[in-house]
DNA sequence: TATGAATGAGGATTCATTCAT
DNA sequence: GATGAATGAATCCTCATTCAT
């Protein structure tokens, strides 16, 4: 369950649902706060300003998500079932938390320098992890040798840009058939002739 | 040349060198003049406010990208020499201008809805031109038949994610090289057989 | 009493006094908070904007003064000894409130129009009462037939204008000799030969 | 006649109607010129500042009205027909140039002082030479004896305060007929018997 | 622990005034 | 003289943060 309960969730809740609606800077942490339920200064309770309220906002999520990364990357499997899998994860993702994918997408750049550089440095692993999936999956013979780097941004900057139509637009598909059309695509780039 | 020399040239260069570096909402319009070397109210004089500095920034920069984008598509040649000289121009944009890719990338969000909704339509139309445009290759029979919305967005969403690495990282690679990995793997996804 | 002691009130009482000493557009908020003794915010925690403390000194201070102008009015009393009441009570107003006097006299321009129009109707119906009273006394026999609307707006014309100089000059008198300085006058043109 | 042609008249002609219209701050010196048909610069040709212009528009506006006082009250006649040609004139005055008395009536506040002592002691002047005439004509027999001060003070309060409605709101009479009501009450107040 | 009244630093915007052409 | 582009002081208002209750 993404959700639990407790106060500190609750502002949390609040927060991804008006930073995803009006942005970081248009929310008031009286409004967040509203939403929440509680009192102002209860806010300060949680958390020490409304930037540490985003660092957290995005550690929270991004963990949430790479978790789910990994978790099925380590799985047993083909690589292109995994593929399928993530895309799918990936959608399903965007589909049920669109705030946090909001918040993600397009809040990331009113975070300090630090958490920026954190940030970066764990899509940075993701992006390192598929690359040497991909690797091995070549000299597995899974797939044909590209270049390892490049295809792996692509996947990844397949999902995000995507993903970030369905954030942004009324843009709609299953979660299934878009995954499919995407790794569908990717793989006849990639597999062996 | 993407600069004139004009005063109002001059305030949009500076805008675009701060926006990109702090942000929209972290740079002050006391700032831009300073950087621009005019006072505070000349700003005024050019712009009727932040937001509209913005707005006019946006339409600059996506005209100026999309016209390139166009003038490729619509110039004679094959599929995958189109592809790969448009991802070239693409990373040779990001590469040249950073400032004002990162402006398009990330300020995007600031700005009201009714230039949000514009700039949608704007790629939007980028995608359905794509998107017929691979269709008829298909029709041509220089590429298989896919799902073209989705493999259009692939294309897209590759390019701006890559882009976008470019734009936040210290991520490097030539234009050529860059373009050639990418639209070699998307190309093996495409073409027939 | 015309003054609590809470905040609001505070802030009221500081408005009108720099309001009436410079004026509603050469005062700053931050000159009235300082009067106040309050922070700058706090103000607007209290008034909306300028724009409505002002209306609302405005409101309070013609409420204040048109409740006692019907309060006598409705009174007992013959039409001269309630005309000197109002003359009195009139002029004790403008002593004892100068400030408030002035902001009413001087400040009701910068006032937006619905406001304007409702203060507008408020002298109206005064107009109107007191044309009403000149007829029923006129009819009682107590005055002469006259132009009942014109001898209301001298009336309250007369009011005004001697109050306006007690307010701006130095011009002194006591209110009751000047009351009854007034109502002399007018008596004289009113009564029944 | 009112106005010359020359360029300063231009000028101010527009200013009265600006200043009329929409107060004296809300005006820009902008407008003035544009409304002028003169570049913004020409007006700091004729007039040395904003404020500068507001106390030549105040002297203009009062001489004009306070020597055709003084025209009328030092011609021939009795009283009772001065009275009346006074009113006449008055309400002619504001009628006619509603622009010009409106910025006499509401902007005189936002002048220095030293010039709002200026047209105090005009209009001051002004209650003294009524009050020696009311006086000269107790003792020549016209009138009864009364408070002159009090008597001079009515009679400009009456014709200011009719006048502010004729400026403000939609109330409208032939001058005859207010000059005729006013003088009316005033002279029954005053006469002999 | 929870609250929200109070605060004031900070920033967008206006506009009277200047001065080079 | 006439002009209007350029200027920046001045001011309204916001909102993150604090702290007494």
């Amino acid at each position: 369950m993404l959700w639990s309960t407790d106060k500190r969730s609750q502002i949390l809740q609040a927060a991804f649902k008006l930073f995803a609606q009006k942005g970081f800077f248009h929310t008031t942490v009286e409004e967040v706060a509203q939403e929440a339920g509680v009192g102002k200064g209860t806010v300060y309770g949680y958390f020490a300003s409304k930037q540490e309220m985003l660092h957290q906002m995005l550690c929270f999520a991004t963990d949430y998500y790479f978790d789910k990364f990994y978790e099925v990357m380590e799985g047993n499997g083909g690589l292109r079932e995994k593929l399928e899998t993530i895309a799918r994860e990936h959608f399903r993702f965007f589909n049920r938390h669109k705030d946090v994918a909001r918040v993600i997408l397009f809040e990331h750049r009113h975070i300090t320098d630090d958490l920026g550089d954190w940030l970066i440095q764990k899509e940075q692993r993701r992006i390192n992890f598929l690359e040497e999936t991909l690797r091995q999956a070549a000299e597995a013979g899974e797939i044909r040798p590209v270049d390892y780097q490049v295809a792996a941004r692509m996947i990844t900057g397949s999902l995000w840009n995507v993903g970030m139509e369905l954030a942004i637009s009324s843009f709609q598909g299953s979660e299934r058939q878009m995954a499919g059309g995407i790794v569908d695509v990717i793989w006849s780039g990639l597999k062996k002739e």
